[in-house]
DNA sequence: CCGGTTTAGCAAACCGGTTTAGCGGAGATT
DNA sequence: AATCTCCGCTAAACCGGTTTGCTAAACCGG
C-alpha cells in the first residue's frame, strides 16, 4: 500500500493463477446459493426453468467444472475400476493376453460409463498402491489367493473379483477350463505319437515366492491336465522336461535353447502360453528343426497373432476378452448392489488345431540327426 | 420401542454393514484428537514417539485406512496421470502399438509413484469423461489439435502433453520425425528400383471428421515424406494409389485385396503402420505373389512381432516406449512445477531394412502373370 | 378470504480428511 | 523468579462439493 493503493483482495487474487472457480464463486456471481447451483448441475427440476439455465450461463461463463474429487466424496463413487496387477504395469502391457484381456475389461467398463484405474506395485508396494486408488471396485488378475493384499481389499470393503487365481469360496471369480484345455493340448501330441515331451511354463512374477508352484494357480492346473493325458496312456513326464520361462517369445526362445542343449530331444512341446510358443517355434528352427515334421508345438491362449505365425500355432483356445467381460460385469454386479451374492465364472477352452502340430517323427534319431 | 428397549444409535450401527472406520472413530478410540491421528500418519515426528505408534496401533486394530478421495480433496494432488485417448479403450488395448506406449508411460508413471487413469469417452462424449477424471495431468495420444476438449481441458487448468498430433505452439507435445521416416521408407523403394508403389494409410477413428486428412497430422506427415521422396525421382503417386485402412492386420489384409482386385498392381506397399503392413503381407501372398520377389513391402512403427514375421518386415523404426516415457517425464515436470515452460519434444526414426524388401522384379509382366 | 398444498430456493450439516493458529506446561536461560 | 523456547497436542477452519430440513411465497379450490 506503499502507492496509496488500497488492495482488494480480488485484485490479489487475479494478480496470481487464476484460481479454478467454484461453487461458491458461481453462486455469488449467479446471485443463488450453492445449493442452487448444485441443482442448477443434478437436478435441474427442482429449479425454475430460467433460474437453472442462468446458473448454467454463469457457469460457462466463469468457466466452472463442478470438482471431480469433492464429487466423488459426497457421493461415495468414483464411476472408476480399478485393475489390479502383480506385476508392473510396464511388463503387463509389454503382454499381448493383457492386451486382448484389457480390451474386454474396457469394453464391459465403457458400456456402464466406468473409467479405468491401474493399480500397480508403487515402489514395491500393492499395499500403498491401492491406499491411493478411488475405484469403486477391483480386478485383481493373476494375483494368488495367497497374497497379503487379498485380505486388505476385502477388508476395506472393496468390491474385488479375482481373475486367474486359486479358488477362493465366498470370492466371485473368473477362470477357465485351464485343465480341461491342458489335457486337450496334450492329449492331441500323444495322439499324434508323441512320447517326448517338454513343458514350458510361466515363470511366476515373483522369483522368491515360497510356494514356487501352487497346486490351485493356473501353471499348477494346466500341468495337471498335461500329467493326466499323460499318465492315461502311461508316459512319463519327468522333472527334467518341464521348465519354466517368462511369458514372452524371447523367453520361449531362451527356454527351448537351453532344453536342448542340455540334451533333450522333445518330438513336441507344450507351452503354457502362446507367446512361449512362438519363442520355441523360432529357437527349433534356428536349430534346424522343421516344425511339424521334426517338432510340434503347442501353446495355450490362442492370441490373435498365432494364426499369423508360421506354421500357424496349434493352441488351447481361451476366451480372452469374455474372461474381461466377465469379469467386470461380476464386478458391477456387486458394485451397484445388484446381486450381493458372489459368483463364480469359469469360462471353456478348447484344442484349436493348426499347422504347428503333426504326427511324431517315426525314429527319434530322425530328428537327433538334423541337429548340427 | 415397542419392546420396551431404547436403541442406542450406536447399537443401530451395529446392525448394519459395518460402516468404514473413520478418522474421528480413531481419534475417539485413541483418546486423541483428529489431529494428531493425522499426524501419526503423515508427520510422527510431530507427535510424541508413544502417543504416534499407540495411535497406529488403534488404527490397526480398527482396520482404519484414510479415505483416499478425502485425502485427495485436501492435499489438491490424486498421484495419477491421465491417458486420453479419443477411441474407445476397447479398440485401443487391441492395438500392439498402443501396448508398447503404455509400457513406456507407465514406466515412467510408476517410478514416481503415479498411477494410470484411463479417460475414453463415455458414452460418446470426451468432455464427460474428463469431468469425472480424478487426474494431476493428461497424457493426450492421437488427439489432433482441433478436437474441442483440448481446449476444455486446458481450461481446467489441468497439464496436458499432447502425442502425436499436430503440432501446437506453448503446448507440450511429443511426436516423431515422420516425415523423415517417411522419406527414407519411400527412398529405399525406390532405390530398389520400385515405381509402382502403393501407399496404405491409417482411417482416422472418426469417418465424419471434416478434415479427413489434417496435412499437420500424422498421417499428413508422413504422406509428405512418402511424396517428397517420390517426387525427387520424378514419380507420381495418383490418389488412386493412396488408400486406407484400419490400423490391424485385418485392415491391411482388406484394403491390399481390395487394391488389387481394382486392378492396381503395386511393385512395392509403404504402410503407415506395420500391423497393415503384415495384413498386406498376408494378403500379397494369399494372391500368389511372393515377398520380396515379386512385392516388397514396408512398414513404420517396428513393432516387437515385426521381426518375426515372414519375411520379417522391413519398416520404419519409432521409439515407442520412448514416446511414451517422454511424455510422462514432460507432464510430470509440468505438474510438479519443476519446469513451467512447455516443451515440444520430437524423436528420431530410422528405416531398418529387413527381409520384406527387395528389387523390383524387371518387368510388370512378371508380377501380373504370378496372379491366378 | 381462508386453510392446505406446491414451488423455488436457502442455510446448515455433512462427506473424511489436512492444515493453520494457538495453547498449556516443562525445561532452559538470564 | 521471571522470561523465553520448545514440545506435544488440540480446536477450528478448510478442501469443494451434495443433501437435508425448512421457509416464504405462489397457487388452489371452496
Amino acid at each position: 500500500m506503499q502507492d496509496g493503493r488500497s488492495w482488494t483482495s480480488e485484485e490479489i487474487v487475479e494478480e496470481r493463477t487464476p484460481r479454478r472457480p467454484r461453487i461458491a464463486d458461481v453462486a455469488r456471481e449467479a446471485g443463488v446459493s450453492k445449493t442452487a447451483v448444485s441443482f442448477a448441475f443434478n437436478s435441474p427440476d427442482r429449479l425454475a426453468p430460467e433460474t437453472a439455465s442462468r446458473i448454467r450461463d454463469v457457469a460457462v461463463s466463469l468457466g466452472y467444472r463442478p470438482h471431480p474429487v469433492a464429487r466423488m466424496l459426497t457421493q461415495r463413487r468414483t464411476l472408476t475400476i480399478g485393475v489390479l496387477t502383480p506385476q508392473a504395469l510396464a511388463v503387463i502391457f509389454s503382454n499381448p493376453f493383457f492386451g486382448a484381456f484389457f480390451e474386454g475389461v474396457a469394453l464391459a467398463a465403457e458400456a456402464e460409463g466406468y473409467a479405468l484405474h491401474f493399480i500397480s506395485p508403487l515402489r514395491g508396494s500393492l499395499a500403498r498402491a491401492m491406499d491411493h486408488a478411488t475405484v469403486d471396485g477391483v480386478v485383481a488378475v493373476g494375483l494368488s489367493a495367497g497374497h497379503p493384499e487379498v485380505e486388505q481389499i476385502r477388508a476395506a470393503g472393496v468390491p474385488l473379483v479375482m481373475v486367474d487365481s486359486s479358488a477362493m469360496p465366498d470370492q466371485p471369480t473368473v477362470d477357465i477350463d485351464d485343465e480341461g484345455g491342458a489335457r486337450a493340448a496334450a492329449q492331441h501330441l500323444i495322439d499324434l505319437g508323441h512320447t517326448e515331451l517338454l513343458i514350458v511354463g510361466v515363470e511366476p512374477p515373483f522369483p522368491g515366492t515360497a510356494d514356487q508352484l501352487e497346486p490351485d494357480g493356473v501353471m499348477g492346473r494346466r500341468l495337471r491336465g498335461y500329467r493326466a493325458a499323460a499318465l492315461a496312456e502311461g508316459i512319463e513326464i519327468v522333472p527334467a522336461s518341464f521348465v519354466v520361462a517368462p511369458a514372452s517369445i524371447d523367453g520361449g526362445m531362451v527356454a527351448f535353447r537351453r532344453a536342448w542343449s542340455s540334451g533333450l530331444r522333445p518330438t513336441g512341446v507344450l507351452a503354457m502360453s502362446d507367446a512361449i510358443a512362438v519363442g520355441v517355434l523360432r529357437a527349433a528352427r534356428d536349430e534346424g528343426l522343421r516344425v511339424p515334421e521334426d517338432i510340434s508345438v503347442v501353446g495355450f491362449d490362442d492370441l490373435d497373432l498365432s494364426q499369423f505365425t508360421d506354421p500357424p500355432l496349434t493352441t488351447v483356445h481361451q476366451p480372452i476378452r469374455l474372461k474381461g467381460e466377465s469379469a467386470v460385469r461380476l464386478l458391477l454386479s456387486v458394485v451397484e448392489r445388484r446381486d450381493p451374492f458372489p459368483q463364480q465364472v469359469r469360462l471353456e477352452t478348447r484344442l484349436v488345431i493348426r499347422g504347428s502340430s503333426g504326427p511324431a517323427p517315426r525314429r527319434r534319431q530322425e530328428v537327433a540327426r538334423v541337429r548340427r
